[in-house]
RNA sequence: GGGCGAAUAGCUCAGCUGGUUAGAGCACCUGCCUUACACGCAGGGUGUCGGGGGUUCGAAUCCCUCUUCGCCCACCA
């Protein structure tokens, strides 16, 4: 293998427009993200799978801060176990996203004055899909410039042929095995986007309303009425009955008579049903069975006539038994006009007892918004009790971990209560329900399409509706795998996956699901570990939007300031379960983190490379002990220290076993702690101490130069490693460059560091960090100016002596301070005398010490001190401290007792020899 | 209505099953352009751990209560 060794020095800036996009083709062209099935071990080969599917954005979507953060998480993640030496697979892909893709389409359609109507479905179709051609997935391209190191060959579409076997074979074995049904029923339905919606697609918003309060007169007898309350009074066109609760005695006299309702002037029925809560309005409720989901189910029970007044635009209309009940002037009305219609005729026919306002809340469609209307039609329904105990049981036992743990509670409760799921849509837009019904009203549900003979034969036609996009959706982890293929090597290779990387809006809707299919369709659930990440909002914490004008773009800061700026600056700022917090007026500000701490990368390798020179150096672990020095051995352990702290905060990739043992379940993951103790490895310890302490050897020719460089080097690249998986992109290209890097080789591949001995922490390098930092503070104390070097004598340091004399040069040179070590202070000295807290540092400041103003210092601290001596004291002499309180609580609390009284003694001490001055 | 969570520095948050003098990043203040870096260096903590009560030798930590905020669910007619 060539070896390069490029020590020409660094531009003085890092440019990531240039650098990144040639990197991110680079690793593309050498495979560096392009897994291999066969060397899975679940394939044969020696490696661990790790695999991770990304949320796939909606195909029309463009890349904002969310995906920025869903993304750099997840690339976090592959990165370092792709590193660590697994057979690393992020499969990328793309969502059709039925509702959302066809609102888009049917928008530019109304922008030339159509509707999806006039073309008709197979041009509308045909249309979206060539939409979809040219300008979707442009969000995989926007990925590539955050970094992401997804297996583009692995790239999936839930619309595509491959995926759409999927969804049908899932929905085929499914009613095989009884899971599906039709059934005609309440369901939301949006009156904008003319389709049928799942419970979860319904959002509830609150909505301060009204309940206005109508009249029934009882038939028969003219100085009866009865009062209903009701939010909705234009659905009392459609009224069947009204309800009182059976145990309600107020009503009881009334059940089965009939009232009168007002306007139509028709006779309902009053019916007593446990529905009616006595206690909410007047106890007596109206019932509108095909206008509201709870009065469907009491119509049903009473085997009531189910007439819809409302038509699918949501418009008062005569549309199924209710012929004469919707007035002409109220005919093609919308539903909120037609409310303020109804009640100021009931007011004219002195049927409206009064209107108050009345909070509540009001399912509205999640794509546009719109309030969603009750709607009785034909739907396919999942049961989703049955899958549900599976995927309860294996949060319960562990087998899945949700992160951060207070979600799993969320995800159990919903479970719980869990209800079919409604999955036909009436778009054109999605994968078409493989159903079809003869002439003799007979249901086929199949694998392939009919025959044009049978078609012919049966009088088949096909069900005009589309399913649910998140029917395709929550069959991802297996569909991307190749299910059904149950022989797909990618199945076999990569099945189940590790880690979903999501946002808590869509547990429900989505990861729920997948759990529920992975174990329904392959038996395995398809993941271990789901984490939820928050949200990325403003200062005033409103999540970013479009509509709010509060967005940031993604591309503005990498075109800013690099994708590894603000990866950093993201991911850095993610606590577990924690939102995300940044100003979009001021990006600057923002991504300063991760500005900064890149440009640091940077200078530091400048700094490396135009120090290091070319002459080979020794392999760190082949140097003899001795020969390293108090700093070498130091940053060598504060490495060790930090690796073990990365790993700590990463966690455990897997569990072992089938499920997560409570050590491991919720520890992990934080991705943050990792980032910090990778930041402060290289800046605070590598960068501030050990650059700072090596320079002068570094100047050297002698072996002892080529040992700092050795450590220097070996050091930083340990440090670009631990460090890569977060900014791999400043990482990579330092690395390329460091003396004896192969050729062709990425650190996107090279191993994550492993400690190799972290019991050897330093104390004597510890020892002069203190010193230095004593003296530094003394000089700030005393404003002592920068460039003066002030004499510091060292006294009872008796065992800092013979560090100081290999390293006393270099604590006089960090602290710009003379040395002098005395084994006493000699006599005459104390006048300008200050002690350090332990004693051993005595800094001789010449006319620099304000006498007066010590005194009162040292006066202070002494009180301050004495009274919490005291304390402890009084806590030492409590008997029932002394029998309760842990022994080693005991012998550490005595230990302190006595550390300060030695220090109060210290203090004292220091008063007299001040009271000298 | 049911369930869950949070409240700690100016901001965002750590502080695990109670035990040194409550921490980090950012912001801020002071002094420095010390030839890798001013996107930097050195120094500095600015706090009634939301209020009240309790348990305990000892509470930011456990219990009760109040206040405020947030999230999830719900057949709020």
């Amino acid at each position: 293998m060539a070896t390069t060794n490029e020590t020409a020095p660094l531009p003085e800036r890092f440019d990531p427009g240039s650098a990144e996009p040639a990197l991110y083709a680079a690793w593309d062209a050498a495979g560096v993200h392009t897994a291999n099935a066969a060397r899975s071990s679940k394939n044969g080969g020696d490696r661990d799978p790790f695999v991770i599917v990304i949320p796939p954005p909606n195909v029309t979507a463009v890349l904002h801060m969310g995906h920025g953060l869903n993304n750099a998480v997840q690339d976090v993640l592959v990165r370092w176990r792709r590193m660590s030496g697994d057979e690393a697979l992020w499969v990328p892909g793309t969502d059709h996203a039925g509702i959302a893709t066809q609102n888009v389409v049917e928008k530019q359609l109304a922008a030339e004055g159509k509707t999806r109507f006039d073309l008709g479905r197979d041009a509308f179709v045909e249309r979206t899909a060539g939409f979809v051609e040219t300008t979707g997935g442009v969000i995989l391209q926007q990925l590539r410039a955050l970094g992401a190191s997804c297996d583009w060959s692995r790239t999936a579409y839930t619309l595509s042929p491959e995926l759409s076997t999927a969804v049908r074979e899932a929905f085929v074995s499914l009613h095989e095995q009884g899971l599906v049904y039709r059934g005609y029923r309440v369901i939301h339905w949006c009156p904008r986007c003319l389709t049928s919606l799942s419970d979860e697609e319904a959002e509830f918003h609150d909505s301060q309303g009204t309940l206005t309060h109508i009249a029934y007169r009882v038939a028969g007898d003219p100085s009866r009425t009865i009062t209903v309350a009701t939010t909705r009074p234009e659905t009392m066109l459609g009224d069947v009955a009204v309800a009182v609760n059976p145990e309600d005695e107020r009503y009881a006299d009334l059940v089965g008579k009939m009232v009168v309702l007002p306007i139509l002037d028709r006779e309902i029925p009053v019916i007593a049903d446990s529905y009616a809560d006595p206690a909410f309005g007047t106890g007596v409720v109206k019932i509108t069975p095909a206008h509201d989901a709870n009065d469907f189910e009491v119509g049903k029970r009473a085997g009531l006539p189910m007439p819809i007044v409302i038509d699918a635009d949501g418009k008062m209309a005569e549309v199924t038994d209710a012929a004469g009940r919707v007035p002409a002037e109220l005919k093609g009305m919308d539903r909120f006009a037609a409310r303020k219609w109804i009640v100021a005729t009931l007011e004219e026919v002195g049927a409206l007892v009064k209107v108050e306002p009345h909070a509540n809340s009001v399912r509205r469609c999640y794509r546009c918004d719109t309030v969603v209307e009750p709607r009785l039609s034909d739907q396919w329904f999942v049961r989703m009790e049955p899958m549900a105990q599976q995927a309860l049981a294996a949060v319960r036992s562990g087998e899945i971990r949700i992160m951060p743990e207070r979600w799993e509670a969320v995800y159990i409760n919903w479970l719980e209560g869990i209800r079919d799921w409604n999955v036909s849509r009436q778009l054109w837009w999605g994968h078409r329900l493989p159903v079809w019904y003869d002439r003799d009203g007979g249901i086929h549900v199949r694998r392939d399409d009919p025959s044009p003979d049978e078609i012919e034969r049966l009088g088949l036609r096909q069900d005009e509706d589309v399913f649910d996009t998140w029917f395709s959706s929550w069959l991802w982890p297996i569909s991307t795998l190749g299910w059904p293929n149950k022989d797909a090597e990618d199945l076999k290779a990569f099945y189940p996956t590790d880690v979903l990387v999501t946002a808590p809006e869509i547990l429900f809707f989505w990861v729920a699901r997948m759990i529920f299919a992975g174990y329904q369709f392959v038996g395995k659930a398809p993941f271990h570990t789901v984490y939820l990440h928050g949200t990325v909002r403003d200062t005033q914490h409103r999540k970013m939007s479009k509509s709010l004008g509060n967005g940031i773009d993604p591309l503005d800061v990498i075109q800013l300031y690099g994708a590894d700026a603000l990866r950093w600056t993201v991911v850095a700022g993610l606590g577990m379960g924690t939102d995300v917090i940044l100003d979009p007026t001021d990006l600057d500000k923002s991504f300063a983190p991760g500005r900064n701490f890149v440009t640091k990368l940077w200078n530091i390798g400048r700094f490396l490379l135009t120090n290091i020179g070319d002459r080979p150096l020794p392999a760190v672990s082949s140097l003899d002990a001795a020969s390293l020095s108090a700093a070498d051995r130091w940053i060598l352990a504060r490495l060790d220290i930090a690796i073990t702290e990365c790993d700590a905060a990463l966690g455990a990739a897997r569990p072992q076993g089938a499920t997560w043992k409570m050590d491991e379940r919720f520890r992990g993951l934080r991705l943050d702690e990792y980032a910090e103790a990778a930041r402060r490895f290289a800046w605070n310890e590598l960068a501030d101490w050990y650059v700072e302490a090596v320079k002068p050897r570094l100047q050297s020719d002698s072996p002892d130069g080529d040992v700092a460089r050795a450590v220097l080097l070996h050091v930083f690249d340990q440090a670009l490693r631990l460090l890569h998986p977060v900014v791999p992109f400043i990482t990579e290209t330092i690395w390329q460059k460091l003396p004896g890097h192969t050729a062709g080789t990425f650190l996107a591949q090279a191993a994550w560091p492993i400690a190799r001995d972290v019991s050897g922490g330093d104390e004597d390098f510890e020892r002069l960090r203190e010193l230095v930092v004593g003296i530094r503070q003394i000089r700030g104390e005393y404003n002592v100016p920068p460039g003066q070097m002030i004499p510091a004598l060292l006294v009872g340091a008796d065992d800092l002596a013979p560090v100081l004399e290999r390293d006393g040069a270099l604590v006089a040179r960090m602290a710009r301070a003379e040395l002098t070590i005395a084994a006493v202070a000699p006599s005459g000295s104390a006048a300008h005398v200050v002690l350090r807290a332990g004693g051993e540092v005595v800094l001789p400041l010449g006319g620099l010490v304000d006498v007066a103003r010590e005194r009162a210092r040292v006066e202070e601290d002494l009180a301050q001190l004495t009274k919490q001596l005291t304390s402890l004291e009084a806590r030492l002499a409590n008997a029932g401290f002394t029998a309760k309180a842990p022994p080693a609580v005991i012998e550490a609390e005595r230990a302190k007792a006595s550390e300060w009284k030695a220090r109060a003694a210290q203090l004292t001490a220091k008063l007299d020899a001040l009271a000298l001055a």
